[in-house]
DNA sequence: TGCTTATATAATTATATGTTTATATAGAGG
DNA sequence: CCTCTATATAAACATATAATTATATAAGCA
């Protein structure tokens, strides 16, 4: 299986993605552990329907996968886009995002589903 | 000399100016070697002022340095940039662009100079 | 069925962005 | 000093984008 590298434009077309601070941080929240849709409102301080928004141009550009559960939605980093290892080497570039996780544990306010 | 994590931000800012296709190759350029103006408007097929407005966007955000030389102006990527690990990893996920500065060098439109 | 909660979508508005056209600047050389 | 070349800047325009407000959908539960 060759590995193919990736167009100019692919490139591109992923950073413009992730060179929103909104879309990037919710990058890196659904890269470290899948995070329901009112998680990231709460995470990132933001109303609903941005927050959706942005999902949704992550969503058509796979660069996330969606799960549902009852109500809630859950969203993931998509493993097998073609950018990820991209991707991952960006995030990794970030300072670390595991203390607001675990801030919202401990006011009780994750989701918590199989 | 401790190593200080780049905040969402920087890294958004800097994803946002590779996030355009013209300045995503700008940077694949001057990053494999010096260009001028006029060699990156020959090898993107761009007009002048475009050209030269990405490039204002790069040097205000620090990401290329200039240095004039006669009536050209060429432009390198800046190694000092805090963010040039994260360039350099975005780079080398492009396909190369050797071929084409061989191409200019064959079509004698490449400018030497010291 | 009707109510509630979580999420998505649509419409609107304000702002940002990329390109073109036209003009300015800066240096080289007569 | 004038002219030519390379580059930068400014103005104008068209398009894209993010956020808000209002509304729709979808699932759970009484």
């Amino acid at each position: 299986m060759e590995k193919v590298a990736l167009s100019a434009h692919e490139v591109s077309k992923v950073l413009k993605l992730l060179g929103d601070n909104t879309r990037l941080k919710i990058m890196q929240y659904v890269f470290e552990q899948e995070c329901c849709v009112c998680e990231l409102v709460e995470l990132l301080n933001m109303s609903q329907p941005s927050i959706s928004q942005h999902l949704r141009k992550l969503r058509d550009a796979q660069l996330v996968q969606e799960r549902r559960k009852g109500n809630w939605v859950f969203y993931k980093v998509n493993v097998e886009n073609r950018a990820y290892n991209l991707i991952e080497n960006i995030i990794r570039e970030l300072p670390s995002i595991k203390d607001n996780l675990e801030d919202l544990d401990r006011q009780n306010l994750r989701i918590i589903c199989d």
